[in-house]
DNA sequence: ACCTCACATGAATCGGCGG
DNA sequence: TCCGCCGATTCATGTGAGG
């Protein structure tokens, strides 16, 4: 297994992708996010309807002989990719209609477990010129568990505390890489055709990664998702085919500056707080032993007991379980059903003296 | 070839999907709608493309043997659906992650060309109750010609109508089919799993047939393709294997009432427009032999012949080749290059006497 | 300083018809 | 089948010049 110590950390890796991921440890990253070819299959120019042209994607590395030949390597560099990736890794794909879907039946085939996919809405999305067809407005990402079993990190509230609490869905609506974000040569020209916006990499990692973590990049391009992971707090390692992408992104990861305080990176996720049991509640005279909890209509009340069980009529166990036999239901979650009596005579949910200890509010 | 007489038009066959797509004639529809299942759970006959028989259904089939089986099926299947699929027509599909990427390699492999994938972005899709992925807040639409150089129906006026006036983008919001909508037995109790929601068949259709044109879902379930075919003026052709949902589809659509107005219906288009050449504007003394037109800036003029060429110079040629070449560009629409002098002194771009023309206002 | 307008540009599988 | 001509077609952003 990689200590860490011999991987390397926070540096490109200028060469082939598949050779450079079999240099790897196995195991040994904890994401990884790809952006291939996509395989484009464009014919003649297009031009707007101002007669100018459209600066198209018309390099070599994105041109293959054929379906067959793309799926070849698409399978290659994701089994090595999933040889790195440590068991409780996830992976992330993002590609178009003319690629997405070779890939996703690649993963499934490759014995990857799909999570999401995930919608990328842009903002301002080149318009369909011709009128021939809609608007291609978006692309779609893939996040995908090393297997079906797998257990994977998912920073669900820190996903929800960017959506205005409510729960992160599966489509993003994030704008274009360009302006000053958009890096260009002295003459003002992009450097890379296909630079993706920070904005995307840093959902992508804020969602499957904790600061301190290692993710990946087969593909680095222009280096979005080392720049960002350096950002927060997290190393990458880069692998980049072309030597000037690697430098211009070597140059670009330089002058980002992390994130200092780590406050700002540790995102509170109730799943990885230490656990509070109700009896601590209980311990901590929070919750005084002997005192009684109501549900919100007073229909029930129930004894608390020093252990932290409560006690109704014939009823004893846990507060879910007590809730769960008195509502008849299969499962209740005790911190929202139960309340304790105020002085003022008002109801007080369980869930909130809890809150008080995760904040830090009580010794 | 089928005349349309020979279909069984606005009619639901009841059987096996790909028998009854065998027993339609070939190049007979304009539009296939399919919503295929993704639960694996095939019973009967799995047909290879090769027309060879998939070894039985079994329960302990591992995870390959599955996606082998659903892909043998989905190709069984549009095989068949490309057969009978005009050389001008469009096929649809819709899943979700699970199978819309082994859905989208079949149609490449198969030598349909995709378009398209449109995003159905539910309004009110149901949450993550585990908190452990994003909220799968959309489906994937894949809409693709028969082939490469096929010409296929795009009603792009139609669409940008739809949209307010802009183009329309390829991520559509439309909420779930709830409510009096969906179809229920007399218990209340939702008749089908996955009924969708009329508003997306509404834009399918709309997007890519036009009225009295052929549109067939060969998993028809609670019938909305059917429906809204009927409602807009399309004939359909269903096909359900389940008695119970084609008795049910039929009923619903017995209730539908057609739009009665052919104006409702229509669409516009300037493309559908008969071609008027600027000759004809010449010949009819709306624009006079021999008067002078401008460019919008007046930087440019040209003389008008009396067999419809402009003379500039030089240049002489259509109304095209002298403005392509005034400009040096490579190609100019002339109707909306020049313009011809009013009596007041201003300028009248020659598109407008045309339009007159196509409008009727000019004999 | 502020507003307006012109201009540039983005992962794009972007015609149809007649001769 | 190929070739040539007709003629239909764009949205959100950012930048920079000019008023």
């Amino acid at each position: 297994m990689g200590t860490g110590l011999d991987l390397p950390l926070d540096q490109i890796l200028v060469g082939d992708c598949i050779e450079a991921l079999r240099s790897l440890p196995p195991a040994s990253v904890h994401a990884i996010f790809a952006d291939p070819p996509y395989n484009l299959q464009l014919r003649g120019d297009l031009r707007r309807p101002d007669d100018s042209l459209v600066d198209a994607v018309d390099d070599d590395w994105d041109k293959y002989d054929s379906f067959a030949a793309y799926d070849a390597f698409s399978r290659a560099w994701l089994t090595e990719a999933r040889r790195v990736l440590r068991r409780d890794g996830t992976l992330w794909l993002i590609g178009a209609y003319h690629n997405i879907f070779r890939l996703g039946v690649a993963l499934q085939d490759l014995d990857f477990w799909i999570l999401n996919d995930v919608i990328w809405r842009k903002a301002n999305p080149m318009p369909n010129f011709r009128g021939r067809r809609f608007t291609n407005a978006h692309e779609t990402l893939i996040w995908a568990a090393r297997g079906q079993e797998s257990k994977y990190r998912f920073n669900y509230a820190a996903m929800k505390s960017l959506n205005d609490d409510q729960q992160m869905r599966s489509d993003w609506f994030i704008p274009l890489c360009t302006g000053a974000e958009r890096l260009r040569d002295a003459a003002g020209v992009k450097l890379h055709p296909t630079q993706k916006p920070e904005a995307l990499l840093h959902r992508v990692i804020l969602a499957s990664t904790a600061p301190g973590e290692i993710i990946l990049d087969p593909f680095l391009g222009s280096g979005t998702t080392a720049a960002v992971a350096k950002r927060l707090g997290r190393h990458f390692i880069g692998i980049e085919r072309d030597p000037g992408y690697a430098a211009a992104a070597a140059a670009r990861i330089a002058a980002i500056a992390p994130i200092a305080s780590a406050a700002a990176l540790s995102l509170p996720s109730k799943r990885e707080q230490p656990r509070v049991p109700f009896g601590v509640l209980v311990e901590r005279g929070l919750i005084p032993a002997g005192s009684r909890l109501q549900d919100r209509a007073r229909r029930y009340s129930a004894t608390v007991g020093a252990d932290g069980t409560l006690r109704c009529g014939a009823f004893a166990g846990s507060i879910h379980k007590v809730g769960a036999a008195l509502m008849e239901a299969p499962s209740c979650n005790g911190w929202a059903f139960w309340y304790a009596e105020t002085p003022g005579g008002g109801l007080r949910l369980i869930d909130e003296f809890r809150a008080e200890i995760n904040q830090g509010l009580v010794a």
